[in-house]
DNA sequence: TTGAAAGCGGTACCAA
DNA sequence: TTGGTACCGCTTTCAA
């Protein structure tokens, strides 16, 4: 042996003794053809290692059994949670994904648009890339190619869509907060032009509403994903405002600065342990982009997006929208769950 | 416009009132062609928005420009950093990116691994799948197919492997804690399963005896990746040996668990600040999975194996194996830097 | 400088 | 139940 003779339905053939039609036909389980046949063909496509290239299928019009992902950052722990159960479910349908990283530039999402369709994918799958949606999909509807969106908030009509429920998850949290006692419940955390801040606000807001309580613009902060900072910024907040009684947090990192930082802006002595700051006077609360099991000691009521889920529906979708048995666009809106401070 | 109508070099070739085979020669630049004709052609190609399948110029014996890659579990952040940078730093060579998760499972790797076969591939990344390593490896000799291992920890001579430099880690964060004169220092988290964890402890212990200082067995302890077990964990070794001045964690999570740990666990009352119990008597070291700029109000020093970093090593070392630059097989192993604390 | 045609690895129609 | 064969879209000699 010398350059790696790679191994055809003609081998196949020849070592089984019938034509390559017979092997084609066992290959995709679909002509009646005799056990007997059946059997010599599967022993020697076992024998010779034969894999069936796909490329050759997809090229002469059967599917590719390749989704094309374009995800705007995989290592932004929602995306990449996101992409991990797509791609499980992908698999267990026998798919695969295509991964490209297309940032936030215009240009750059359409050459990667190119380029998935250049590799024959059976359907392309746009997470977050929220900008250019619309000359994309306008494009895919031209070639009849599936496309779904995935993204952290809503966006663009007329699209194909599966995202959280931003508000839901807000209310959810905030309602918690609220049947606990808290009345006075402030914002910390994101900045102010984030659409996914921008919808969670709306669910926060309302919920107070609701309950006639009262909202003040100024116990809404905006603030960088640091520990530093947030710690700062809601020692800032309490001091000038004494009376809140619980922060509602908009990621896992803004929640552990906040904690450090009511520790340390807490009282110097005293009597109780260092939680006594917290359970007498601040509760803390937050969006969780994964469910972080390992954030097990933070004082902290967690409210999450199921990013995971939103892969396995995405890969449902698609399935669907590839086997034409729902071609209607729609918006999936998945529901958060809360993890309450144990 | 019915039926979405691909458009082929035919179609091209028609517009532009030449041959395929002049299309062909336009597209890849070689033959010598007129530059009126090459105008032409290319006119043409833009107007009818032309996309070349590479389905087929890698079923005529072409490169795919894909690269298949292989990693255990997305959702861990040293995975997802590194699957990030070799995304990028391939788009950055025209290629892509196929991914699989393949999980532990042998089968489960050996399938995944004939499905990227089948879809033509370039070249084949393993990240993390080190047990059947062996198998895989000589699937790919056999096939001539250019098959890279990025690993967490060394295994399996006889291949291209690119890995973190553990020990180098291990190394450089204890004698930064010595420098600053620790000499007792402890070690949390990790499993004893785990060969990363060998490696660095491989290290760790190496630093120490080469400074002349005590190796104790029970100053190094396991722990689960979770706060609520690290601060228990810390609490009680402390307390048990209340001489030990730093204490190096196996990564973020035990890092801020040991945190919590220290803080509770310090003194009621007494003077200063809380950090008082850090800054006098327990100093926190700890490995990053990735480079935690969030994480900035830990007093921790830490070490980060760059994870992004290897993945752009993995992209330049395929892209020489697919030149054939250079067949050799090596290891490359990938230094970490130390963060020390601000 | 350009065109005609064979063939990459399958699939599927039409005969046998 | 099987076999022969014309494609799928592109590259690549070989001729013109």
């Amino acid at each position: 042996m010398s350059v790696a003779k790679k191994i055809t339905i003609n081998d196949v053939a020849l070592a089984a003794g019938v034509s390559v039609s017979t092997v084609s036909l066992v290959l995709s389980g679909k002509g009646r053809i005799s056990h007997a046949t059946g059997e010599r063909v599967n022993e020697a496509i076992e024998k010779l290692g034969f894999v069936r290239n796909r490329q050759a299928v997809s090229l002469r019009g059967g599917q590719s059994g390749v989704i094309g992902l374009m995800v705007r950052d995989l290592s932004s722990p929602f995306y990449a949670e996101l992409t991990a159960g797509l791609s499980e479910a992908l698999e267990a349908q026998g798919r695969m994904l295509f991964l490209t990283q297309c940032g936030r530039d215009a240009d750059q999402s359409e050459r990667c648009f190119a380029t998935l369709l250049s590799q024959g994918v059976d359907g392309v799958i746009i997470a977050g890339a929220a900008g250019e949606g619309a000359s994309l999909r306008d494009m895919a509807a031209a070639r009849q190619l599936p496309l779904l969106f995935a993204s952290r908030a809503s966006h663009l009509d007329e699209a194909d869509i599966i995202r959280p429920d931003n508000m839901q998850a807000a209310q959810l949290v905030t309602e918690h907060l609220i049947r606990r006692g808290h009345q006075r419940i402030a914002w910390l955390g994101g900045r102010s032009s984030s659409l996914t801040r921008a919808e969670r606000l709306g669910g926060y807001c309302a919920t107070l509403l609701q309950y006639g309580l009262p909202f003040h613009s100024d116990w809404v902060l905006e603030c960088e994903p640091s520990q530093k900072q947030a710690a700062e910024a809601i020692s800032d907040l309490l001091r000038r405002n004494p009376t809140i009684s619980a922060v509602l947090c908009h990621n896992s990192t803004v929640a552990m600065g906040a904690w450090f930082g009511l520790m340390r802006g807490g009282r110097q002595g005293g009597e109780g342990g260092m939680e006594s700051y917290y359970d007498r006077q601040v509760a803390l609360a937050a969006f969780a982009e994964v469910p972080e099991a390992a954030l097990d000691d933070l004082p902290v009521t967690w409210v999450t997006t199921p990013a995971r889920e939103i892969g396995h529906t995405l890969a449902g979708r698609m399935l669907q929208r590839i086997n034409q048995e729902e071609d209607a666009l729609r918006h999936q809106i998945i529901p958060a769950r809360l993890v309450p401070q144990r």
